[in-house]
DNA sequence: GGTGCATTGCTATGTGGCATAGCAGTAACC
DNA sequence: GGTTACTGCTATGCCACATAGCAATGCACC
């Protein structure tokens, strides 16, 4: 097991990421909503009428990419769309999504906090502030080879 | 910028993670390999004559997803595939494999040391134990709801 | 107050990672 | 020697993510 990968950062961070998303996923699945349904969920309904591209560029979906979500949480009746203003449009939450998403929200810390619980304890306090200072790191990446 | 989500490790690794990611394929792109093709070379390096399935199993890769990678790295001349048994073969780097692998650890090695690098001092050392013990954390998951 | 430019939501399309189902050939085990 | 397990493989589909281009709209600036 003395794996040559497990010194570097990058790919213990890549298989604690993908693992964590597995465990999140398998708490999803009765909801019949994805991951990345879950986030934008959660980003309207702390900041309602917020703009499809304002959420975008908070979870890092490119505009493209966020239609068939927004066309999802719509059919499903969680997210109401209203114009803005000519070319922009508000998303709220719906009743059915606000009841959505404060279960999810419940579930999600459920599932958050028993995996930190599973964190050596002296780990613990660490977790947060050393994935917040990574994702930082990585993002305020080179520029220069 | 007060993101509901950053409260959440989970989602905060996976955001870590994807921009970690994406720094690294910017360092691979001049080789023409992907992430997972290296991953394997490096494990073949460390494990010369290891089966496809072994190491599917070490990086956590399906069986059938591994055959374009070894087909890929084959077809490249970086990795030689010799007749184990029967039905299993085992993976050997080639001469060029030696050279690109040892190339491509010293490049990942300095982009790893980078990221680090990056890091709140105090937080440095907690990062790898703190990712290490996330990735066992989520991978001894639930089983139960 | 009209023109150039940026932004919004969208379609279409490609790619990479990952999963499952099933298959033929081989090995291992009783 | 017959069942069971494993290997490498094909085929296929899903999801996340990226880019290019479009029509409609808003905005800044002269």
């Amino acid at each position: 097991m003395s794996d040559p990968l497990a010194s570097l950062p990058g790919y213990v961070l890549r298989r604690a990421s993908s693992a964590a998303l597995a465990g999140l996923n398998r708490r999803l699945a009765p909801y019949g909503l994805r991951h990345a349904d879950v986030s934008l969920l959660l980003i309207v309904r702390d900041r309602p009428g917020i703009t499809q591209s304002e959420a975008g560029r908070m979870l890092d979906i490119q505009r493209a990419n966020m239609v068939p979500i927004v066309a999802r949480l719509e059919a499903k009746g969680l997210l109401d769309r209203r114009r803005a203003d000519g070319r922009s449009q508000g998303l709220y939450l719906s009743e059915d999504g606000e009841g959505q998403a404060a279960a999810l929200r419940r579930d999600i810390d459920a599932y958050e906090t028993a995996l930190i619980a599973r964190l050596p304890e002296a780990l613990r306090e660490h977790a947060l502030p050393v994935l917040t200072a990574l994702w930082q790191a990585a993002d305020a990446e080179p520029e220069q080879g």
